[in-house]
DNA sequence: CTGAAAGCGCTAACAA
DNA sequence: TTGTTAGCGCTTTCAG
């Protein structure tokens, strides 16, 4: 007999299917004669009864699962954020479903119709870009969602974000107490809302500090990447702007600066500083280590699953973004420019 | 209408629902009249209808999922070992559910139970320790499993695992090669398969090229972890034993020894060189970048996917293993010994 | 080649 | 408090 059904259990019990699911739900288990309800659940305990989440669903049209929308689990940032989005689901017996993007849309359409045939109860997306429309039609379609690390425009999706803007500034204040004057700004891609946020809050943060607020002094990389963060890097210093420190917009954009530096001689810090965004992992064993800001992922990760699974629980909540907060991690990237 | 069912699609064709449904799987689809299984499939494209795959598994006793079983998400080593995964699982119409022990017995066998009730058609295991009792009862269980990375001892099941003894031998051939002698061994946990076979096999290459062949050069690691790669480093240099490299048991423990260098005022590789395992991301930004065995992780990762889908799909199918080979990566940490 | 009928395992009315 | 009945969406005999 592999694996006893429901009826098993009832029979064994000598009470009816619908008594036994009753007496197993804790949430009905109260309609049922205490001792009765006893009896079935040592039975089902005895015969090693395992409820069938499938035929569950069938019935309540409910999978208990959510899918997870990722760009890429090999990039260091989302392991962190998957792992606390399972931390809070499977507390709640839920299971979560990862599919990979690779940031292309045709593809994210199709991970997303299959995670929708696997009748998913809610998503939980980290690829929003600034325009989305997949985003768009899916909360047309009702489908509920809620949107991590990043978040689209003028979508009125719950979102868990970290609060990028004021960690820019704080990495920009970082160097400017210091003692740097002109600080360029490798910024992330401008499809992406962490992207736009980041620079906005640079651009904003040098005018506030009275530092060089030079346009000349922001390049825009098309990439989350380190080929991105290098090339980017490689055009600043090939104008010759005198720049004494670089605020990247994410850590891959950083790790490429560091190539860069390799290749043309530059010391950092003593030439020039680095602050990276969102302390991935092992970036205190970089020579230098680097200064980073860091986001609080495994906490972002839960935040998103407990606003997805309320909004499961209760559908007219009301829409609710949370914003976190952020800190400065000082490393060995960072020093006075020379002559300070 | 939300969703439109297998009936809906009937309906509108003017057929049988149970004639639609030979027409959409191609399975049976040759049953079936072929201008009418065209009709049916473009009402079906144009219903935009998708199959309830929780309906028909409930019918077939299939789920078209399998569980991927990991220590943590969180480890570098495992992201590409499942995307490698899900890509052949995708391909195959398959989705992974993924879950983490935390390489707690425990927490691995709640994880199992909720996998199988979830009707997982088997299991990708990357936790598998020499004993594993679970593994074993599983087995008995007939739950189809595919172990990956590691294996466990005297069980037959198929597993895919890097060729970790060739590997070793590599490293320790690369570093005879520039002329170390005396080379020290941090070994894995002797509780795991891949730190069992590194370390004889690191034994018996000492042995081969007529090296220093002294069991005080060999410290074993409680766990794959940079304190754990850090102490046992110090536990050897405290013993002032004169060896001029190290071959750790994988990157994070070659990590580790990064961490005490730096605190005792080590050269690497001027003093001692370190060669790792593994490859895992970023190692190149280290500094020295850190030589290592690279794991074609990725491929472990399909070809474990494909093993479990073939013994899906032919469940008398012949037990089949696979060894992969490694390459030796050479980066900065390894020279020739002072004096050499 | 196609329709009718039954049922996968479970839950939700409705009765008793 | 418990049993009866029906049905979730689909597949699979078995007839026709």
């Amino acid at each position: 007999m592999q694996t006893p059904t429901l009826r098993d259990v009832a029979e064994a019990a000598g009470v009816h299917a619908a008594t036994a699911s009753r007496a197993l739900n804790p949430a009905t288990r109260g309609l049922v004669n205490a001792v009765t309800a006893q009896r079935v659940m040592k039975v089902a305990e005895t015969l090693g009864y395992r409820p069938n989440p499938i035929a569950r669903g069938l019935k309540t049209a409910k999978s208990t699962t959510v899918g997870i929308v990722i760009p890429d689990l090999t990039n260091p940032l989302f392991p962190p954020i998957v792992r606390g989005i399972e931390r809070v689901l499977e507390a709640a017996g839920f299971s979560g479903l990862i599919v990979n993007t690779d940031n292309d849309p045709g593809r994210e359409r199709a991970q997303v119709e299959s995670l929708l045939s696997r009748q998913v109860e809610g998503l939980i997306v980290a690829t929003a870009l600034v325009e989305h429309p997949l985003l768009e039609q899916l909360q047309r379609q009702g489908v509920r969602m809620v949107m991590v690390n990043r978040r689209p425009d003028g979508l009125e999706i719950p979102s868990i974000v970290p609060d990028d803007a004021t960690g820019l500034e704080m990495a920009v204040r970082h160097l400017a107490s210091l003692g740097h004057r002109r600080i360029a700004h490798l910024a992330g891609p401008p499809n992406t809302s962490t992207g736009v946020v980041r620079a906005r809050s640079f651009r904003s943060t040098v005018r506030d500090l009275g530092l060089d607020d030079d346009p000349a002094l922001v390049a825009t990389c098309r990439y989350w990447s380190e080929a991105e963060g290098a090339s980017a890097l490689r055009g600043l210093l090939d104008q010759d702007l005198g720049f004494t420190a670089v605020v990247a917009g994410n850590d891959l954009i950083a790790l490429g600066c560091y190539d860069v530096f390799a290749e043309r001689g530059i010391d950092c810090p003593g030439d020039v500083s680095v602050v990276g965004f969102n302390d991935m992992p092992f970036l205190d064993k970089l020579r230098p280590p680097l200064t980073t800001i860091a986001i609080p992922h495994q906490e972002i990760g839960a935040e998103a699953a407990r606003l997805l699974l309320e909004s499961i629980a209760e559908p007219d909540r009301q829409v609710r973004s949370v914003l976190f907060p952020l800190t400065l991690v000082v490393r060995g990237s960072t020093a006075a420019p020379r002559g300070a």
